[in-house]
DNA sequence: CGCAGTATAATTGTGCACAATCTTTTATTC
DNA sequence: GAATAAAAGATTGTGCACAATTATACTGCG
């Protein structure tokens, strides 16, 4: 009685029975084809994403574009120090608050937005599937982001 | 007729219409997720896929453990060298080939095999989507996922 | 046999990721 | 208005990721 059967389910332990794996693997193999494009910009994918919100939204402190691309401080400290040195973007303490850092585009920084719009138009065959299934690929992984971001959020 | 339209098409640049972002953010946010039940191992989540391929498969090459797991040697060497110094593998060259290092559990990686198991099992719930969405979800990830390894092949 | 070429890992260098801790500034409370 | 708390970033330490290079072992061919 006290025994237990031997024969275990071992069945959740297989990596074809993960979905994180390919979710994984899969953001890494787009990560890496990046590079090739992003080469031209002198960016990294991580500052790729982050020049793109800059492009969008205008100057922002560092704690909300860390909300945004979901970076912290110590990721993004670095990495802004970085595009600062190649000239991409400004850091600067408002006099209003000096805790915190205005991250804002210089020109260079503005200007490359013309360059990068190559980057998607490179990138868009990367994925090899069907328009439907990458739009629900979107869709399903936006979803599950948002439910992530919101399950953060009430904590 | 030289001067272009100034009003270019900048939508391919927002961060909302990138399907790598999202995929990059959630891979990112799960891993995050797994340090808590992993902790309980000593592992990271890397560690823990590549227990889980010698967990399924028994020993094999550091090659061929990196096919599997998308991982190059750059990655794996170390990996592998302190799993080693946890004593849950074993590295040896075997005298037929000295080129390659053959990974293999010991005993007491094998028997981590029974204390993972609480892993999936504290993970099950952590992506709150419908299962079918997750089903959705991971057929269209293992999808491109087989796409790109294809295009890697044949290259 | 000798050596050219290939296979297999290890190493090096740069950058991301994140937990934990520390520093400085601002806000709050008595 | 001084003590305390909270906010915003910076720093530190560990580990992953990957390109590029190096080192060593094997393989095949003349």
């Amino acid at each position: 009685m006290k025994e237990q059967t031997n024969k275990k389910n071992y069945e959740s332990l297989k990596l074809g029975n993960q979905l994180c794996f390919p979710l994984y693997a899969c953001a890494k193999e787009i990560v890496r084809q990046y590079r090739t494009p992003l080469a031209v910009l002198n960016l990294t994918y991580t500052q790729y994403i982050v020049m793109m919100v800059l492009w969008e939204h205008g100057s922002m402190t560092e704690g909300e574009l860390g909300r945004i691309v979901h970076l912290d401080s110590g990721t993004l400290a670095p990495l802004l120090k970085r595009l600062e040195k190649q000239g991409y973007i400004s850091r600067t303490r408002p006099a209003s608050n000096e805790r915190q850092l205005v991250i804002a585009l210089t020109k260079t920084g503005e200007a490359l937005k013309e360059t990068a719009l190559s980057v998607p138009e490179a990138m868009s065959e990367c994925i090899d599937l069907p328009r439907e299934d990458l739009l629900e690929l979107k869709r399903l992984l936006d979803k599950a982001l948002s439910r992530m971001d919101s399950k953060q959020a009430n904590k």
